[in-house]
DNA sequence: GCCCATATTGCAACGAGTCGCAAGTGCACC
DNA sequence: GGTGCACTTGCGACTCGTTGCAATATGGGC
């Protein structure tokens, strides 16, 4: 997948989240620290950005080949619950997860090129604000996908 | 699946969209009539909102048991290049289908309760303009889908 | 009314993700 | 250092959806 992220697409950078006390917040919420979720936890920590469940399983499978995919959903399931993680859906509707502190943010992508970029809260407001005006609803912006079609993409379509 | 669409849940009512036309359309395009497509049609005619990919198929076998999955599949992205159809995914990921010509619209889920409203144009106008004129982005408001949660429940959690 | 090009179907295999349940294991407590 | 509860894992079955391919059927032309 052609991607166009704003973030720096760091490889083996230090991760900025709060990994090193998982093992502490997995305890003090009287859950477990297990081999099999150790080794998610390592892949995500050298995951800056935006993977798929997919993705993170293959990660996973090339360190331990025997990695279950339904333990790596759930584990997922967990560390989302700890905040450590969010996921939304991309366009055509497969899981994707974005590992924290990255700020949260939204995605656009353009069905006819296939690039996904980032909304930042700021450029977000304008549906937040909104939604929350008209309806008392709260948007959850790191949940937020939105498709159509890139200024290239409709350029090129008009020419 | 709970839901508060505004639409009116007729059941029986008459089809508001082309699907007299259909068969000429398709004809027109260079592409078939086939029995199986009438089915689908006809179930569609008699669908007025939303539903996903699994609900056709089963409405569609309460008909003709020997119905299957990747033709009617195959039949909604023929008619979804007609026109006839949108799609877009639900807050769980699942496609979901809006017979037309319900006017184009969006959706706001409430991950907390589950409800799902329409977002009509007006509504959405703050983020389709907002897109347009920082990015020169199209959005494709019948594919939005924006999660979160509803004042209910928001309030529910306050207090 | 028949023929033929090709649009479609049916099928089977596959991929992503979820769920229930029995077996296994972490870790708090003694 | 041992014990036991309950959190987790592994596994198998299942759902939704997609894709490749051979067989079939539609419908325009004669």
């Amino acid at each position: 997948m052609l991607r166009a992220m704003s973030s720096n697409g760091s490889h083996g950078a230090a991760p900025m989240a709060d990994w090193p006390n998982v093992r502490q917040r997995l305890r003090t919420h009287g859950l477990r620290w297990t081999p099999q979720r150790r080794l998610l936890i390592e892949v995500l920590a050298h995951t800056d950005g935006h993977v798929t469940g997919a993705e993170l399983i293959e990660r996973c499978r090339t360190v331990d080949p025997a990695t279950i995919p339904s333990t790596v959903y759930r584990t997922l399931d967990v560390l989302e619950g700890l905040g450590l993680l969010s996921h939304s859906h991309g366009a055509d509707g497969r899981e994707e997860f974005h590992v924290q502190p990255v700020a949260t943010h939204g995605h656009l992508h353009c069905d006819s090129c296939g690039t996904t970029w980032e909304i930042m809260a700021d450029e977000a407001a304008a549906v937040v604000d909104s939604m929350q005006r008209s309806r008392g609803f709260a948007v959850d912006l790191s949940h937020l996908s939105v498709a159509g079609r890139c200024a290239g993409c409709s350029q090129a379509r008009a020419g």
